[in-house]
DNA sequence: CTGAAAGCGCTAACAA
DNA sequence: TTGTTAGCGCTTTCAG
């Protein structure tokens, strides 16, 4: 019950393998009518071809790598999600590699993609990766590379990422019009563009307020829930408390409305809160969630769309640097 | 700037190829001092085997493949990132395909499988899927397959999946305890084995308790949120609407909890709501929302590893029917 | 302990 | 229009 190889096939159909192979991949130098008969007989046979066999012979393999730090995130996920639209439409396979904020774990997966077992790759970088040197070996091996989200300008490669300064800024100063006047921001570790803009838009807005900028009310985050839960807490529990807060990520707001619960702490009354993300339900919460929602799908789509040009058409490939714009929905939690 | 193969490799050495390629995977034929020469130097020059090439030769890949209908679901998310977990312990890489509920592709992607891009599939089935000729001929092409969540014991294959029959079952009772007479049920295709568990749990659940069974109270939901959400508004808006509804999935519950805001139907006052649900915030919903939750992780760990002692030890290898335990979270909307 | 050589299945020159 | 053949890079007999 093996699977039928072109010998075979060819060995049925009384022609030679590299008949078989042209007409198979419909080339100009063979008549129609065999085409026919051995499109008809693979069919029947259910023929597959041996993609390890073709990209050995080619040097492509139709796949690409997509590295994220995690999974269980409604942004990389929607992103991964957009990814996959277009590979599929562009008939790439999607292998998928969660990094886990380890950089050491990051350097390894891409280097071992020099040998070509993917045709390009996408990645949004780890917490921690400050070098960009196993990157850059990637590309020096004639294999494209697409940041997106947490993206790196140091290479010559394509990057797409949102209005993260402009969206910050937003954010900070639509806590100061409802009120505001001691906002405090969870940051994500500044190696990370996104970290850099975020911080910066929150910053540019307080200045531009005349509010000062208290380092007490910056807190940084980590991956960790238990222990961003400590860091939270900490910051709601001080008596000179915040009474707006800006979150650079999802999970922190989430814990923020935990803590809120614990220590009695009533949204929007005694803290504002806003925050980036892609939550499908920051509208049925209580009180519903003020977001910045990124185009996540798009990104995805646009990084892969990206990917595959640098990929198929490797001389006109110009990388760019694109940007799409982030939405805030205003709800109750900054009412 | 091309990458090292072994070719180059072994005349950098003075070694021969079969020489290098065996020192690399340490083979007991080679003495200690020329495997620790040619490491030394594999890894000076970033050596990568041709993955290609290797596959090719050993007819195995290291590769899974995991089908799922959608990524943006929370079940599904949790599911792969278990499934991811193991296959990177193990060494595994993970190429992911959307079915899209589309049984046609389905097929399509399973039957170039059988070429031996993957070394096996975990799959969790379309709505559509009835017929298994495809995955069975995978099977018999030597292609190990596990199914998770959404399943079929037709074949001779592990499944994972949990007790939904007695969730379904516990879910309604817990309707009938908190005073309900009229308990809807949404829900999913009934093709699919946890689409009938449900549907059968619930039914026999208002049989124990001597409430009647009306088909207009079991509508059948899609996957399309618009047609959903008019499923659900027009049995929310009759006159005899129910006070009761267990669904059968997250996103009807999630609608169900936006037409109740748009008709001025109080939860859990005027319905009570519960639902099957990985959602992270379940508990911050206003009003917070009793779930069923499946083990998502736990089902794609042991589904990876029952595809991976499938396929690394075909001699030994018993395909079971695994069943995980789902956890009823009582909360607001029941209360 | 090391090397020579065959061949995995396919593609693409080149020949016929 | 079809066929012959070399070779992609690796692993694995088998010989030395």
């Amino acid at each position: 019950m093996d699977s039928v190889n072109l010998k075979k096939l060819s060995s049925i159909l009384g022609l030679s393998v590299s008949t078989v192979s042209k007409a198979l991949r419909d080339s100009y130098e063979i008549s129609e009518e065999t085409k026919e008969r051995v499109k008809k007989i693979a069919k029947a046979y259910n023929y597959q071809p041996n993609i390890y066999a073709s990209s050995l012979r080619k040097a492509k393999s139709k796949t690409i790598a997509v590295i994220v730090p995690r999974i269980a995130n409604n942004f990389f996920i929607s992103a991964i999600d957009g990814i996959q639209e277009v590979a599929q439409e562009k008939k790439y396979h999607v292998l998928i590699y969660l990094s886990h904020e380890s950089y050491e774990y990051e350097k390894e997966l891409v280097q071992s993609f020099a040998s070509g077992r993917v045709d390009g790759m996408l990645i949004s970088l780890t917490r921690e990766t400050n070098d960009m040197e196993h990157l850059r070996q990637l590309v020096n091996n004639g294999i494209p590379v697409v940041f997106f989200d947490r993206v790196s300008t140091e290479l010559d490669c394509s990057t797409v990422s949102t209005n993260d300064y402009e969206s910050a800024f937003e954010a900070t100063e639509h806590l100061i019009k409802a009120g505001c006047k001691k906002i405090a921001h969870c940051r994500i570790s500044n190696k990370l563009s996104i970290g850099q803009h975020r911080l910066n838009g929150y910053r540019d807005a307080l200045e531009k307020h005349n509010l000062d900028f208290h380092s007490k009310y910056v807190v940084k985050c980590s991956d960790n829930d238990v222990e961003d839960y400590k860091t939270i807490k900490t910051l709601l529990k001080d008596k000179d408390r915040p009474d707006g807060l800006f979150t650079a990520v999802e999970s922190y707001t989430l814990i923020a409305y935990e803590v809120c619960r614990e220590l009695g702490i009533k949204i929007p009354q005694d803290l504002k809160l806003i925050t980036f993300s892609n939550l499908r339900t920051a509208g049925l919460l209580d009180p519903s969630l003020t977001t910045i929602t990124q185009p996540a799908f798009e990104i995805g789509e646009k990084a892969a769309a990206e990917l595959i040009s640098a990929i198929e058409k490797p001389r006109y490939f110009k990388p760019e640097n694109i940007i799409l714009k982030s939405v805030l929905s205003p709800r109750d939690s900054t009412n």
